[in-house]
DNA sequence: TGCCAGGCCCTCTTTAGGGCCTT
């Protein structure tokens, strides 16, 4: 697979339409099946933390008040993670937060996002829950840090991510895993995954 | 005024409803 980002977002609420905003982000680098580079910080979008968001989190209107300003925060992860392609657990949520946010910045997003919840009810139907904790315990993946932050969650999703290129190359025997295949997956109705990987590996 | 996310996915479906997943 080609060099990715897996990015995480902490907000204060589920949509950015209806005026949540980032609190925290992070991006962990993954190149040749492992984490390269990592970035993380807490941003300051002059809002406040809802209290069952705090709890969540466990980040606090103190800890945001004195983070760097969101729009510094979204150019550095930026820069950060440059056209490497995007990786979140549910893409929609995180991607909708990353097009609000640097929407406050003269940037916008250059690259498609790829997402670790649609690949792993594919290729992971077994699982009992695909929540990313629950999936880190069903795969037997590391632990990377506390739940509901940033740089933990995108540790933990490009753990995931790497399990299901594996899943793959191991169980369904495709030796070259790209991001484009990744992208096709994830669209591909989960009744016809099964068929739609058979013909990549014949063809 | 009163509402308040939205896309995916299944099914007792497609002229719809509800659970899952993200914070």
């Amino acid at each position: 697979m080609e060099v990715v980002a897996v990015i995480d977002f902490e907000t204060t609420g589920l949509s950015p339409a209806q005026g949540d905003r980032a609190t925290e982000v992070a991006a962990v680098i993954v190149a040749d099946g492992q984490v390269v580079d990592r970035y993380q910080s807490l941003m300051n979008a002059g809002v406040s933390i809802p209290p069952f968001i705090e709890a969540l989190t466990g980040i606090s209107n103190a800890m945001v008040r004195s983070a760097p300003p969101a729009a510094q925060v979204m150019r550095e992860i930026a820069n950060f993670v440059g056209d490497y392609p995007l990786v979140a657990h549910n893409a929609s949520f995180d991607s909708k937060f990353w097009d609000a946010e640097l929407a406050r910045t003269t940037r916008t997003r250059r690259q498609d996002f790829v997402c670790s919840l649609l690949l792993s009810r594919r290729l992971l139907p077994q699982a009992p829950s695909h929540k990313l904790g629950a999936l880190v315990e069903y795969a037997n993946l590391p632990v990377a840090g506390r739940y509901h932050r940033a740089l933990a969650d995108a540790e933990m999703a490009a753990s995931l991510l790497l399990r299901l290129t594996d899943e793959l190359r191991e169980r369904h025997q495709l030796p070259h895993v790209s991001v484009e295949l990744l992208r096709k997956l994830q669209r591909v109705p989960k009744h016809q995954i099964e068929r739609c990987i058979a013909r990549e590996r014949g063809g």
